[in-house]
DNA sequence: GCCAACGTTGGC
DNA sequence: GCCAACGTTGGC
């Protein structure tokens, strides 16, 4: 990764080369998932599978690419708070689980040939040293505007560049 | 465990 | 297409 352009990849195309990277949260109870087991996965990389929410599976389809930045967020936790960073390592395809009648999150309409739910796979970066909870982020007025604090359902959702750095930066430090 | 906010379903 | 009933999320 080079500044905010994407990882290079031959078979991208020179303009999704040059696509500004983005940002988004990514939710997880850590009783169902957590960072931790993700870091613990073979590269560290993990499919981001289960949504069944259509705003956080049009994400998933259409917005996130490859090399975008992930916050890592605890929910329904003490407290809920984004742990750490991720990247984006393939771009959104089928969510497979959803027609294996024996996955956490079955949907039969979903099928191999006409897919409802996608996933994307995430990759942990950062560790954060200081988790930052939502009662921190309600706090500061640069994060005020973010979606986590606005709508607080959405599990996929998008972040400003000026919020994942500055929430980075207080997670590292 | 409560419940507000939001999303989904289905009768009409 | 409306909207009541129901289900889910997730902070507290």
């Amino acid at each position: 990764m080079v500044g905010d352009v994407r990882i290079i990849h031959p078979d991208v195309p020179a303009e999704e080369r040059m696509r500004e990277k983005k940002y988004w949260l990514l939710k997880s109870e850590p009783s169902d998932y957590s960072f931790e087991e993700l870091k613990s996965e073979h590269k560290a990389t993990a499919e981001w599978d289960g949504v069944r929410n259509y705003q956080a599976r049009n994400l998933l389809r259409d917005e996130i690419k490859i090399g975008d930045g992930v916050l890592f967020y605890h929910s329904n936790s003490k407290p809920s708070a984004v742990v750490g960073t991720a990247v984006v390592v393939k771009d959104g395809y089928a969510d497979f689980t959803a027609w294996d009648p024996d996955s956490k999150h079955p949907d039969t309409k979903s099928t191999p040939d006409n897919p409802i739910w996608f996933m994307v796979d995430i990759k942990a970066e950062l560790t954060f040293k200081t988790p930052i909870s939502l009662q921190d982020i309600k706090k500061i007025p640069e994060l005020s505007e973010m979606v986590l604090v606005r709508n607080s359902r959405l599990s996929v959702q998008p972040v400003g560049k000026d919020e994942f750095d500055f929430i980075v930066k207080m997670g590292i430090g």
